[in-house]
DNA sequence: TAGCACATGTAACTCGTTACATGATTTG
DNA sequence: CAAATCATGTAACGAGTTACATGTGCTA
């Protein structure tokens, strides 16, 4: 099965949701850790469906079909529950903000500060959204690491953590910039 | 044009190469930012060169076919340059890692321990290739921020940065773990 | 009345991986 | 003599994005 099913067995493992409001919190809040848009959610449910993973319910929708409740069966809950240390490959990295950052040598030092103070800023504003996202945890909630409000805030926690070492490295590159500009006399 | 193609530029820039040379930069140094096979660089180069933004060269390989060799084109070097400091759209995160943390709260204790200590050992190991990898950088030559020397040492310093934050962040999830068999009486 | 949220699907396309294909030279 | 490296390509497949398609009910 595809990472995305899986993601899909996350959300569903919590109760049961619509194709739709899956591919809603696809976006939010799982969109921080995968992605998916609904028409990659709507497949992939036919396939979980298929497999026995999930079960779907039909009732009258608003539109011209009707809408689908889809739970987790047993055997999905096993299988999602075998998935969760079995062995991870790792994900080849891809960030063309390092790539373009290999080609700072070929323009000016202005331009080059102007192009970083800008990442900079949005990768700062990254980390207030975390931050704030974090003042909506009550700290009771989070207090059980078997809990499902503790797995989450885990997993805000790695991006929190992360987000600010990323704003580290920019303040650090930018400082040697910088200095560049006062000693090379 | 796509990600891959200001990839190869970035390589062909600092010198003429050949389909092959490129092909394993692709793989390391380049591996840890944007990855690509050979079966991806050869279509892509040929695109670059319809463009007119790399020339080729061929001459007599050992195989059954011709060896090329490709070099920037003024044109090339422009588009690279324009591109340094264009917009960057923001690529959607994924990490299955992550997800499976989600569901932390389906396993017992010890089984997500096991777990987490194997990624944590894991993650330590690309922090420790890193660090060696930094100790082959002469200081001397990473001085000047105006050099190809100096960017490559900046994204290595990105990795060593950020790799760190996620060892600690595996750190401090374990310990959580840990404390929470101690505690709940 | 225009746009958005609800609600579900298909089609076309791009990007990336794995496998197929060929063949010389060097190294263990 | 087997395997790796050099050297270049194509084909098949899977994953993911964007656009197409349909239609209701609510809100500004």
């Amino acid at each position: 099965m595809s990472t995305l099913a899986y993601a899909l067995l996350t959300l569903l493992v919590r109760g049961p949701r619509t194709g739709y409001q899956l591919a809603r919190l696809m976006r939010v809040p799982i969109g921080y850790l995968w992605t998916a848009s609904h028409s990659q959610v709507y497949p992939e449910l036919a396939r979980l469906q298929a497999a026995g993973w999930v079960s779907a319910t039909a009732g009258p929708g608003p539109g011209p079909r009707d809408n689908k409740t889809y739970a987790v069966t047993p055997l999905g809950r096993r299988e999602l529950i075998a998935w969760f240390d079995a062995p991870l490959a790792p994900r080849p990295n891809r960030s063309e903000l390092l790539l373009r950052v290999r080609c700072l040598w070929l323009v000016d030092r202005e331009r080059a500060l102007a192009f970083l103070r800008d990442q900079r800023g949005a990768a700062a504003d990254v980390l207030d959204t975390y931050e704030s996202e974090r003042a909506g945890f009550d700290a009771r909630r989070v207090e059980n690491p078997g809990t499902p409000d503790f797995a989450a805030y885990a997993t805000l926690h790695y991006g929190l953590t992360s987000q600010a070492a990323v704003v580290e490295w920019f303040d650090w590159l930018i400082a040697r910039l910088e200095a560049d500009h006062l000693s090379p006399g």
